[in-house]
DNA sequence: AGCACGCCGACT
DNA sequence: GTCGGCGTGCTC
């Protein structure tokens, strides 16, 4: 008789001990019985001798794999996972696999036949309430569903439940499964396309290029020491990528059988990025992205697993992938906020890459033009070794830099008036100077990119009687106005509803489209530029088409003039034809409030910047801003990484912020109609933490303790929040009581949850 | 998280 | 009287 330590994916952090006739190995899964489910756990450990234990055991279901799933390193990974991330190790273990085991639904609710019949019989007493809900016959989301039936029950009393008409069959949940359906452009037409060309030779390294690959290699892949990661900070178009390629075909030299890693940014999977590795390496590259199907992804990972495939290039999740020989990991764009996961499981990519080449003994290098302040501290204090590409490869400067300083904004608002949505341009909120410069760009024969910060039609619609704007029923923030101005979108939840049905049909003169997004900036550039092919790109037009890369392709293609969209055009493509960057509403990003606002910043100055002028022409970048003297800006200007250092380090020292400490936010919520019950909660933690403070000694003396407070944005999808923000500079003290706070509120009662994040991207 | 047990309000 | 709401507690 065997017993099991089983992890089972719960939200209690403890292992469970159950019986089995066979010895198996740690990082075996096996199916067992759990209360009254049933459920799938990894053994992570396993002893002959019976555990003293207070419960009966239960001895195993099935037993699932063969041979691990999770290796040592990958088990040891979860527990460093589990302990750092505050998160129970079931739930760890289960996130680290591929998500096709991972079933991610989207819930929408639709009529049943029997639902059609009553939408359709007049006499029908649920007739009223059912034409209400589905005012189109076809699915609606959540969101939506449950607002609409919470105005309906305002004025009535009648208490119909969703569940109530689920119940009795007239409507049904219909789960759409995100994962499936979504035909990926992506990967394998680009890599084939790429595999049938023949492999291309590795360029002459620039002498800086050779340097820096000569440090990593002769440090050697392995190290029993452990930990020897590179901080890799080349400016844009120094040529990073050809040092990652050199490394890899180093590594493939010594032993064919070496696999690397290679994490990239989402947004930055577009098939450019995968054809350069297979052009190099044919035959060679694994790729997962998530406009895979499961099984897709699950296949090139499962090659990689047996090692068919020698690189692995994905996104954060690959950080899990299972290895057989690995050899060295590689995080592009380390600075990528991307790398965050902000649900669940917190992990940041980049820190789990840091960390399991610290296990595996193999060296990582993480590579940015513009690095995280927290990645560059560690280089300063030698935790990284800093090897640096000042020059870009082809010896062409860096892109001219100017700003255009514009008066103060006029209120840029416009009436929503029934006849003429959309088309009468009263104030343009694009500088004149810029839009001649796209124009003479234009006729030259040359491409452009135009960035703003928002998606979407225009800010907010404002109502003039009541004096606001017009907002999301879930959340806390008013509803971004879509589709020319005929819908009212919220970004924060699925919520959804057309202009006509949100006001009063007769009130249209009552209300103001105020600021603009990128769809109206695109309206815009086609009638302020003549002429010009203009295509619009941000999650909205990406989504519907899933099609960035195909725009990529035409924009590369020249079949586009000029690209207008959110940030995300300012991360790492390469278009040798674009010679002007436009970027509009920079003073917005600098005065988020966010400790963070200045490096996203002079990431966003330095990374736009750098799409500019990679080809034979030079490049020319205009930035709108009326804050021309502020050192970020400056710092961007003179595109000056240690400038920019200099002046946020003074700001993040004074303030004590990352990364001269941690931070570890709480966030503690309920269903915001249970409002009371939160407030009420609120005042135990903090008696709670009075209590702590007092009984400590002065153990926690280190430690900034901010909150429980209403965050900026109080209710998000019918959810109103608290935020506990932990600071400090001493590991073991922010930990420790961060345990602590775990510990005493993590099993809250009725509609009560709390969540964690540790190293937050965004304080919202 | 699930899932069941158990205690209160509105219906045949 | 019960059906079903949800609040509470447990899971080797």
């Amino acid at each position: 008789m065997y017993y099991l330590d089983v992890a089972v994916p719960v939200v209690l952090d403890q292992t469970f001990t159950y019986t089995s006739n066979a010895a198996l190995m740690a990082g075996v899964r096996v199916k067992v019985s759990f209360g009254r489910q049933t459920l799938v756990g990894v053994v992570v450990g396993s002893s002959p001798i019976a555990p003293q234990s207070k419960f009966e055991l239960k001895p195993i279901l099935e037993i699932i794999d063969t041979e691990p799933v999770y290796s040592t390193v990958l088990l040891e990974l979860g527990r460093w996972l589990s302990s750092y991330y505050l998160h129970p190790i079931g739930e760890v273990l289960k996130s680290m696999l591929p998500v096709s085991l991972v079933k991610k639904q989207k819930t929408r609710f639709q009529l049943t036949p029997m639902g059609h019949d009553i939408w359709n019989d007049q006499n029908h007493s649920l007739q009223p309430l059912i034409r209400f809900l589905w005012t189109r016959r076809t699915p609606y989301n959540q969101a939506t569903i449950k607002a609409k039936l919470a105005k309906w029950q305002e004025d009535k009393a009648d208490k119909v439940t969703l569940k109530r008409l689920e119940k009795d069959g007239f409507i049904v949940k219909e789960a759409i499964d995100n994962t499936h359906g979504r035909d990926s452009l992506w990967s394998e037409k680009a890599i084939e396309q790429a595999e049938a060309q023949v492999p291309n030779r590795a360029p002459d390294l620039t002498p800086d290029q050779i340097t820096v690959t000569n440090a990593i290699i002769a440090n050697g892949f392995h190290s029993e020491e452990g930990r020897k990661a590179y901080l890799l900070h080349g400016v844009t178009g120094a040529g990073k990528t050809e040092v990652y390629l050199k490394l890899i075909s180093e590594a493939l030299r010594l032993d064919p059988k070496n696999q690397v890693m290679v994490l990239v940014p989402e947004i930055a999977l577009t098939p450019q990025m995968t054809r350069v590795f297979s052009a190099r390496f044919p035959g060679q590259v694994a790729v997962v992205h998530s406009a895979m199907a499961p099984a897709e992804r699950w296949q090139e990972l499962q090659s990689v697993r047996q090692n068919q495939k020698q690189i692995l290039i994905g996104p954060r999740s690959a950080v899990f992938a299972a290895f057989e020989q690995l050899c060295l990991l590689v995080v592009d764009e380390e600075h990528d906020s991307s790398y965050k996961q902000t649900t669940g499981l917190t992990y940041n990519g980049r820190d789990v890459a840091v960390m399991r080449g610290h296990l595996e003994r193999k060296p990582v290098v993480l590579g940015s033009a513009t690095p995280s302040m927290e990645s560059y501290a560690n280089a300063s204090q030698g935790k990284y070794l800093l090897l640096e590409l000042l020059e870009r490869a082809n010896r062409k400067a860096m892109p001219a830099i100017q700003f255009i300083t514009t008066d103060v904004k006029k209120g840029f608002a416009r009436k929503l008036a029934t006849g003429q949505r959309g088309m009468a341009v009263i104030d343009l909120p694009i500088d004149d100077r810029i839009l001649t410069a796209l124009r003479e760009n234009l006729a030259q024969g040359k491409q452009a990119m135009v960035l703003v910060n928002r998606r979407g039609y225009a800010y907010y619609l404002f109502s003039i009687r009541d004096r606001k704007a017009v907002s999301c029923p879930n959340c806390s923030i008013s509803l971004t106005v879509h589709e020319r101005s005929t819908v009212l979108r919220c970004h924060y939840c699925d919520f959804q509803k057309s202009v006509d049905k949100m006001i009063p049909p007769d009130s249209a003169d009552a209300y103001v489209l105020v600021g603009y997004g990128s769809e109206q900036m695109e309206h815009f550039l086609k009638e302020g530029v003549p002429g010009a092919r203009i295509q619009r790109v941000d999650s909205d037009s990406v989504q519907q088409r899933d099609s960035l890369p195909q725009i990529l392709d035409e924009f590369r293609e020249g079949e586009i003039d000029i690209l207008v969209g959110t940030q995300m055009l300012a991360k790492g493509h390469d278009f040798a034809k674009v010679t002007l960057i436009c970027i509009l509403e920079i003073d917005q990003t600098l005065n988020l409030p966010d400790f963070r606002a200045g490096e996203r910043t002079f990431q966003l100055m330095v990374q736009a910047a750098g799409r500019a002028g990679r080809g034979e022409w030079s490049g020319h970048v205009m930035i709108q801003t009326q804050r021309e003297d502020h050192p970020v800006l400056k710092a961007g200007l003179n595109q000056s990484y240690s400038e920019f250092w200099q002046d946020q380090v003074q700001f993040r020292k004074a303030h004590n912020y990352p990364p001269f400490s941690r931070m570890i936010v709480f966030e503690f919520s309920s269903s915001s109609s249970k409002r009371d019950r939160l407030t009420k909660w609120m005042v135990e933690v903090e008696n709670w933490i009075t209590q702590k403070m007092k009984s400590s000694e002065g153990r926690y003396a280190q430690l900034s303790i901010m909150g429980p407070s209403v965050p900026p944005l109080e209710t998000i999808r019918g959810r109103s929040r608290r935020t506990l923000l932990l600071m400090a500079t001493d590991r073991r003290q922010l930990w420790g009581f961060a345990k602590d706070v775990m510990t005493a509120f993590n099993a809250p009662t009725g509609d009560l949850r709390i969540r964690v994040d540790v190293d937050p991207q965004s304080l919202m």
